[in-house]
DNA sequence: TCGATTCCAGACTATATAGTCCAGAATGCG
DNA sequence: CGCATTCTGGACTATATAGTCTGGAATCGA
């Protein structure tokens, strides 16, 4: 028994992970990841792996954070009418760097190796628990008569899926809060609406 | 004057766009792209460039390529709801390969470089004139009685581009024919919709 | 003090790959 | 025919960078 470790792995992962989130995976080199860790190559190799372990788990890290804020944000928020406009708003209202650095998941699904079964895998299972999250608020909002009975949850608890991408990725090439604005009031009209679409 | 080229530019270019499509910027080699454009090296290199000039030109070809076929389409097809009907009616019932190499212009976003000006400033202008056409044609449905004064055709135009954007991301993970087509019938409401959100 | 472990700094290796250069064959024009 | 140009194929260079290894200092417990 020894020296313990010096450094805060979490903290180390945390950082790796705004960087990745920030470079995506191939901009990131080890030397940046150091650099922005505070730590140096061999206490990185000992503890994280190589690099895609690292990455790996910043993309963990970074799914348990948002979903568990999602999960906590929607249990908790009376109306879920207003918890999904919360969501929406609240992403049109934030900063220029938050709009560039965008989604580390959604960056991951664009840029990953169309072959890459582990990334993709991780992905599917990522987007079927947000579903999942947005599936019981929507329940609950029919339970309690915000949303009409002839809607079909699982299908809206997708549209709002699309819709947070959608907005990620227009919030990256161009923040521009009015236009996000306006673009999230007509999505959550789908909230509303007792949805009359017929083509198909 | 001696020797004329014995490939067609225009079609090799095709060819090299389609392969950035599949598998990105950085996971496509030179190697690669001289085995599908079917022509050697210096070939490549006198007629298009270096590898990032050729990209360049292809995501200009593919621009062309999808903005002409949507301006096309959206100014012959009678009812303008129709028309975005079609838009993501049709790109839900693409093949599982469409899906998994999703838009050429949307990875482009999400795999750039921040910093990488010249691709920013690329795709901005692009998603300015998809939104021209969009705008375009909504303003045609309002003149048709198809959709309602009180709409902002501007807005309802940057929906739309989003909708495309989140279902494109979302059939590239996974192509689920069937969740797509209920994401379209939704966002789809908002055509018809007098939009009565409250919340901002 | 001593052994075990972790730290850092940096050397070193291996590899992939973008880009350049060159030789020689093919092709068309004058 | 012979000049100019384009083609192919491959050699070659330069560079970036992931990953391994080494040496020596720091820190803990016994």
């Amino acid at each position: 028994m020894a020296r313990p470790k010096e450094f805060d792995p979490e903290r180390a992962l945390t950082k790796a992970m705004n960087l990745f989130w920030r470079q995506g995976y191939e901009n990131t080199s080890l030397e940046a990841l150091m650099k922005e860790m505070g730590i140096a190559r061999q206490s990185l190799y000992d503890t994280f792996g190589d690099k895609r372990a690292l990455y790996l788990k910043a993309l963990a890290h970074y799914r348990d954070q948002t979903t568990g804020q999602m999960q906590k944000m929607l249990n908790e928020i009376p109306s879920v009418r207003d918890g999904f406009a919360k969501l929406l708003y609240g992403m049109a209202a934030e900063t220029r760097e938050q709009h560039e650095r965008g989604c580390l998941l959604l960056s991951a699904n664009l840029q990953r190796d169309p072959k890459d079964a582990i990334v993709r895998d991780f992905l599917r299972d990522n987007q079927a628990r947000v579903e999942a999250i947005f599936l019981q608020a929507l329940a609950r909002a029919q339970k309690q008569k915000e949303l009409s009975p002839k809607q079909d949850p699982a299908a809206l608890a997708r549209f709002f899926v699309v819709t947070i991408q959608g907005m990620r990725s227009m919030a990256r090439l161009k923040s521009d809060r009015k236009a996000l604005k306006q673009v999230a009031q007509i999505a959550l009209v789908a909230f509303n609406s007792s949805n009359t679409a017929s083509t198909g």
